[in-house]
DNA sequence: ACTTAGCAATCGGTTGAGTAGAGTGCTATT
DNA sequence: AATAGCACTCTACTCAACCGATTGCTAAGT
């Protein structure tokens, strides 16, 4: 159990090495508070026996430690309004009708990160509420045609495929039988409907099935994946944490995968409205934060995240996710 | 004009430098030709005085100017065969009917990318040949619909877009007209016949009509526009040439500005099957070289680049550039 | 019992001297 | 024209010295 003056204390240390990126020492803490810097020591040696802070080197500043920064953003983190300007430029996008969900997120996160340094990501996954509303087919030429599929929440997919020797006639028929048989269905269900109903029938009077079977499973297969953006890659240039070239290409590479992003969404805890994993508690990188909220609207649902260092400006961030979840589940 | 082995030693040192990336003194040089130290000393204060050679400082060893990599490309650099692990790798991609052709670039220079660790550029632009196929309208409630563009060659293109107040009759009728009377036309004049001939019928008839024209006029704009897609950016942290923060801070935004990157096309030489543009000769950064060609098939054309430090290992991408150029051309 | 002043000790960062090594330019020689 | 030899130059590295910031500890003060 801390007192009240390590608190502050331990709030100040916090904050100014957010701020400045400097381990802070006993002088600057004593400004603040009104006591001498001897006393703010020994407070200091207590936090760090606890855990809370650590040293760089045996004459250093202290520095906040992970558990340091838990302890600030459970107890002490105030989360202060949002500024004006901030405020305003994001609402100018969510204010744009024009736009899709997935253009609104990105456009609203590239201004996030242009305001706080740090890097965005988004995990777009199209909702279970999204049922197949069209299926169309355009020929192309004798061999290829492309099938576009629309869902009643307005995603739109399409692709090429490459049927050699199946007449049109069989491939309308077929688009005919999916139209009629699983319109309305969920997506993420389509693809077992294809398999066990559509299927079955289509092998007996359609000659290639198989090839045909294949193309629709793989329209279907790409409607209900994953989507990773990364926006904002570049600010990790910017923090004196990622200063060291070796660091940089890794946490690039790692940026870069999208299965190391995909499972950012792995733990969350459904009872926060916004998750914090800093350091270890991420299995992105243990120098990094993410911080990151799930958002869920009729026609989609995902999670949002922040990637910074730790010592990241975590009112901030979370003021601003906070903000954007709200406005684009409106 | 250079005498034989003038030539000769400008190219060795060129390919040394290319592979260890540090100055080349005069003995490295006499190990390869059967001479002293001192000749290729004499030698190569020749090749500075002409330009083509350079020092760090007053006692170091030698690297190429840009003129002297001029010479090298222009003259001096040999073609060698590509092994055959690389095509192999590149031929499964160009044999995959599956995919289209701009995931087929992708695929391909990520590879090259891989193969060279230099980053790669694709400007992807629609062809003129690319004509109107049909235009598909999809209501999705009664404010929002999509509409869908289907080209002859197989692209497809939708967007959004919120109609309050105009009737689904007036919609179909827009559609109707636009299928009528545009269909057919190359996608780069489709704006134009859009504004002088659509325009004028619908604004009689149509109460909103400018909201819809506006929609459709968004729908071509977005379908004949450039696409540019950046693959294997993380390379360039590979290279020593870019192992300064503030250099490489520096080449990533010109990467992420498609501005810059949409001029890399300008000054394409015609003649030419392969373009290389070293340093300054190019208008990305000084410190770059930039290998690239024009393709074009029925469906598409654009450009493929190759960037990387200015030490590029030249031969090996013309190499690739070209063999790549010539399969998808096929 | 808590706070404070004072002081030795520690460590990072910077500076300057010294050295080894690589490579050059020049000159005299072959 | 080519070469051997040599003085010179510059980088990169190491070592020692020193400054400044900060700590931990002790002893005195409130």
């Amino acid at each position: 159990m801390l007192t009240k003056r390590q608190e502050e204390i331990l709030k100040l240390i916090v904050i100014e090495y957010i701020k400045l990126a400097k381990p802070v020492g006993s002088k600057l803490i004593c400004d603040e508070l009104n006591c001498s810097s001897a006393t703010i020591r020994n407070e200091m040696q207590e936090l760090e026996e606890l855990g809370l802070l650590e040293k760089t080197h045996t004459s250093s500043g202290r520095v906040p430690s992970e558990k340091g920064y838990r302890y600030y953003v459970d107890n002490l983190m105030e989360l202060k309004e949002l500024n004006g300007e901030e405020v305003f430029k994001l609402q100018t996008i969510f204010n744009n009708h024009q736009l899709e969900l997935s253009d609104v997120l990105s456009e609203s996160l590239k201004i996030v990160s242009d305001m706080t340094s740090y890097t965005s990501i988004v995990l777009d996954t199209k909702s279970h509420d999204n049922k197949l509303k069209e299926i169309s087919v355009v020929p192309i030429n004798p061999e290829v045609l492309i099938v576009v599929v629309v869902t009643d929440q307005g995603y739109v997919e399409h692709k090429d495929i490459e049927l050699k020797g199946v007449s049109l006639d069989e491939i309308k028929k077929t688009v005919k039988l999916i139209n009629d048989l699983i319109i309305g269905t969920p997506i993420d269900e389509v693809s077992a409907k294809l398999e066990f109903e559509i299927k079955p029938i289509i092998s007996k009077y359609v000659k290639q099935h198989e090839i045909l079977y294949n193309a629709f499973y793989d329209v279907f297969t790409d409607i209900s994946s994953k989507n990773v953006n990364v926006v904002g890659k570049n600010n990790i240039l910017k923090h004196q944490e990622f200063n060291d070239l070796e660091k940089v290409k890794d946490i690039f590479s790692k940026l870069d995968n999208e299965e190391i992003l995909e499972n950012i969404d792995a733990n969350i805890d459904e009872n926060k409205n916004i998750n914090i994993y800093i350091g270890h508690e991420n299995s992105v990188d243990p120098d990094v934060t993410i911080i990151k909220t799930n958002y869920k609207t009729n026609k989609d649902e995902g999670t949002i995240a922040i990637i910074g260092p730790k010592r990241m400006e975590y009112s901030k961030v979370v003021n601003l996710l906070d903000y954007i979840k709200k406005q684009i589940e409106r």
